[in-house]
DNA sequence: ATTCTGACATCCA
DNA sequence: ATGGATGCCAGAA
């Protein structure tokens, strides 16, 4: 009865052969392939490595990540901008960032997924 | 809205 | 090293 099962999340370790550093590489290749003015969100990434990473290990990876991994182009599945809370970064940086890029936020600060997720060929 | 749970890379003691 | 807490999440109750 119960229980939600696991959306996402196939263990890294055990007999997976992907190691941390490869898994790391290809979500920093995924994120530079969002193009500017448009988003993705932590789960959809996780779901399109088959869940080989969870959403919120992905945020993790992000935290440190090269200068050309465009880590503003990333929200959370409500469309809004995670950082905000982290406190070690600026209030509205991403968000200004992204409306750099075009992107547009609602009155009350969340974008609308439908409209600015990437939608990849 | 709020709370709990699953999942897991990092951090810190 | 190693156990527990924390965190750019998401979904279910």
């Amino acid at each position: 009865m119960v229980m939600g099962r696991p959306p996402f999340g196939t263990r890294i370790h055990g007999e997976v052969e992907g190691d941390r550093q490869s898994v790391r590489d290809e979500v920093q290749a995924i994120v530079r392939a969002v193009p500017a003015g448009r988003v993705v969100t932590y789960g959809w990434i996780s779901r399109r490595m088959a869940g080989r990473i969870s959403p919120l290990a992905v945020g993790w990876m992000l935290h440190r990540c090269p200068d050309d991994v465009p880590w503003q182009r990333v929200v959370n599945a409500s469309g809004r901008c995670s950082t905000d809370r982290l406190g070690d970064m600026p209030q509205g940086l991403q968000r200004a960032m992204l409306e750099g890029e075009g992107v547009e936020f609602r009155e009350d600060g969340s974008i609308e997924l439908e409209r600015w997720m990437w939608q990849p060929v």
